[in-house]
DNA sequence: CCAGGTCTATACGGCACCGTATATATCTGC
DNA sequence: GCAGATATATACGGTGCCGTATAGACCTGG
């Protein structure tokens, strides 16, 4: 029993492919099979129906998404910075995370489904910025302003395509990460240094 | 000759409208035609096909976003903070635009022709970003930097599906535009007031 | 009233996709 | 090797959509 198995992960893992490639439209059963070299006959097999399918993605992206992540910056520490740089890197620069998650805050933005798992995905994701945030912070409406905008730049900053002069992105970024990670009451004037390499 | 014409603008504003609740994949011509009212049968009259409609769409959405949003900002004035509250409003509260914005934003990360026209409108925005931004800040790394946190902010909220404990979005949003306006300079410690009603 | 364009309804062929049915191959434990 | 589960190829009917063709309605200038 439980078998092989191996086949629904493969379903789940190219509908993923798909939707970070075009949307939840572009989740198509008989694509996904050509594109696993395979009919879609032994789909209805491992899934009630595309439906099922596009359920058991989210399922993945949320688990994903929260324990795995929050897990390993939980697991690898280092001081406040350092953290929400890695735990925006684990979502916000990863290859493969990074499309999926773009695509369903598109996504939740039309199915309310998809928008209550975005919700608790986000709940969690800014409870690690308030308690990073926090550490450096006092005012807890200010934390929370400061973590709502680390939170925007992080996801808004893929949604623009705006040029910035000389500059790349990236370095807007790292200035961007400093004016919000410098409190006052730590460098209490202007400036601040060039911090890592952006967000993400 | 160019008699009623009334038709070619009908068809681009329900594909519009079709664009901001569904996406690009949900402007079908013959469910615009039922939507209209109508058959599918004049559609091939005004527009070459799907595609065709498609660039009318965009060529509607970026003179709208641009020149007009611009031009009512530039000639109704006001101090830094309330132009780029006032323009932020205009495409990011409107909700005939706002959604169109959002959906043309997912759209550019698919599409190249989209990306491209993206990006003049979001270097226009960016530029007025600036100009305002540069009146209380004279540093121009902390003026681009803080340009692109407050339109990835003005972006980025409406794909964000947080809480924010017993506080609304709005209030975190009201304090988040005073920490990105208030400098150091005009204010050289922490706090600073609760300011207008938010971003968008 | 007539001739021109313009919008329209209707009908058609084609394509891509969904979900189902059916028969076959492949692997598992016995 | 055999029984049963599991994945597979193939085939079918149905649907929604695209683009084209055709013919009729309507409006406007002469």
């Amino acid at each position: 029993m439980a078998a092989v198995r191996t086949l629904r992960e493969d379903w789940v893992e190219e509908g993923l492919r798909a939707l970070a490639a075009g949307g939840p439209d572009a989740v198509r059963v008989e694509v996904l099979a050509k594109r696993l070299g395979v009919t879609k006959g032994g789909f209805y097999g491992s899934f009630s129906g595309r439906e099922s399918l596009l359920t058991a993605m989210l399922d993945t992206w949320e688990r994903e998404s929260t324990d795995e992540v929050i897990a390993r910056v939980e697991r690898e520490g280092g001081d406040p910075r350092a953290r929400i740089h890695r735990a925006g890197a684990l979502t916000f620069s990863d290859d493969r995370l990074r499309p999926i998650d773009l695509a369903v805050r598109d996504w939740a933005r039309r199915d309310d489904a998809v928008a209550e798992r975005l919700r608790r995905v986000d709940n969690r994701r800014m409870a690690l910025l308030r308690d990073m945030i926090g550490i450096f912070c006092a005012d807890p409406d200010e934390v929370e302003a400061r973590s709502l905008i680390a939170f925007c730049v992080a996801v808004g900053e893929h949604f623009l395509a705006a040029d910035h002069d000389g500059r790349t992105r990236a370095q807007v970024l790292a200035r961007a990460l400093d004016l919000l990670l410098d409190h006052p009451a730590t460098r209490p004037v202007a400036g601040g240094e060039i911090g890592p390499s952006g967000v993400g």
